[in-house]
DNA sequence: ACACTAATTTAGGCAAGACTAAACTTTATT
DNA sequence: AATAAAGTTTAGTCTTGCCTAAATTAGTGT
């Protein structure tokens, strides 16, 4: 017996998810950023999230929210259908990179428990979404993945991508032109400390990119 | 600039379109029945969808409701979306046929023109859906069939079933059993002026039904 | 310890959509 | 034509989820 959750509460749970990395609560104004919602807004939603039964996130007065187990698993749920619908919808239905987040955003609330397992197994169970993120498995266990920011590295040094972090569509549609995708080996071949610019080869090519791009590509740890 | 409207709204449009057949208008408690929601309820909404700009519905005090060609085109968008969902679930990811209509209740809503073209193209551009019913055209056009229903059959008499008007799961699963699906040739034997039934076979067998089901079987309209 | 700022909460409102109960039309029946 | 039944509308209420403006709390530096 599933209480049914609705859209905005599951976006809320999404959020604080995102947001709680290592335990931390996540605040007020984080969530409201994330969410494009007031934060007068999210303190009346955390309360009723603290006092739903069963409860699904802690809320202390100041001090932001954290997510209960069952919110965690609730929160779960409809990331995997989000990376899930988004690994379909572009491997089976051919959307194009940039635009399965905002497609997937609006069918994760949406679709069975049937559905998502039609398409799991259409697609051979996959582990990882388009952008590298990883699939929570179907009892919710979100794998977990050692990965450092491209910004972090120093020449000389080989990588592989392993996951681009963003949403804002023509960001993607570039890094996708430029090969800027998970699987991609590209070799790292000097650094400039005044603007934090990489010099990078990729697919042959040679190009330099900034902080506002290699901030939000993520690589293989080192060993 | 299309406006955006509203789940309920679009719910409120298609049974509008579905119950107002040669142009009679859809009565509230039809409609209210039909929605599953209390006939005060729609009279409200009625009035909103009255006033909005452009109008959507055409209403008169006591005398229920029409579509104005705005409310009929996004009808139809709702109608179009659903029955190749429909057709999608059923064909692409192996939905058992009772079970498509639910499922496409909810994602009739939410799925962007990308995503219907990419599953008409995936389909071949169908022109009816699982149930036999007709998909209106990319520009809206809903094609006029001529069929009746199996129930007014009498025999001796061949023909070929056209359309299975029916949502209840587990009608569906049961004509589906009995090979009772669009396509599917049959022929009439027996009629019984008491009770209605039909004494009828079908892929080689022959079975006895009775209104409850022939009400629902729609066929090729006689020469 | 004090004051200033940034973050947060409270209070009060609003729109969408639903409900029930009561009032009122329309239609059907006699 | 009178009246009962059926269908519809009105009035008033509720919940969800959002908003703004004002009040409060926490955190920071001096």
């Amino acid at each position: 017996m599933k209480n049914q959750l609705t859209h905005a509460i599951e976006d809320y749970l999404k959020a604080i998810y995102a947001l709680s990395v290592e335990g931390e609560a996540a605040s007020t104004t984080a969530l409201a950023a994330e969410l494009n919602i007031a934060p007068a807004s999210v303190t009346g939603m955390l309360k009723r999230l603290a006092e739903t039964t069963p409860p699904l996130v802690e809320y202390r007065k100041h001090r932001g929210a954290n997510l209960t187990p069952d919110g965690e698993r609730a929160a779960l749920e409809v990331i995997r259908h989000h990376r899930l619908l988004e690994t379909y919808l572009h491997q089976s239905l051919g959307f194009p990179w940039e635009d399965v987040h905002e497609e997937a955003c609006r069918l994760e609330h949406v679709i069975s428990e049937a559905f998502e397992e039609r398409i799991d197994a259409v697609l051979g169970h996959p582990t990882h979404d388009p952008h590298g993120d990883p699939i929570p498995s179907p009892n919710l266990v979100m794998p977990q993945e050692a990965s450092i920011p491209l910004s972090t590295l120093r020449p000389p040094q080989v990588t592989t991508i392993q996951r681009v972090n963003a949403n804002d569509a023509d960001l993607l549609r570039y890094l996708d032109e430029k090969s800027l995708v998970p699987g991609s080996k590209l070799e790292v071949r000097a650094f400039s400390p005044f603007d934090g610019n990489l010099t990078i080869s990729i697919e042959g090519a040679e190009m330099v990119v900034g902080p506002a791009i290699t901030h939000h590509i993520f690589v293989e740890e080192e060993d």
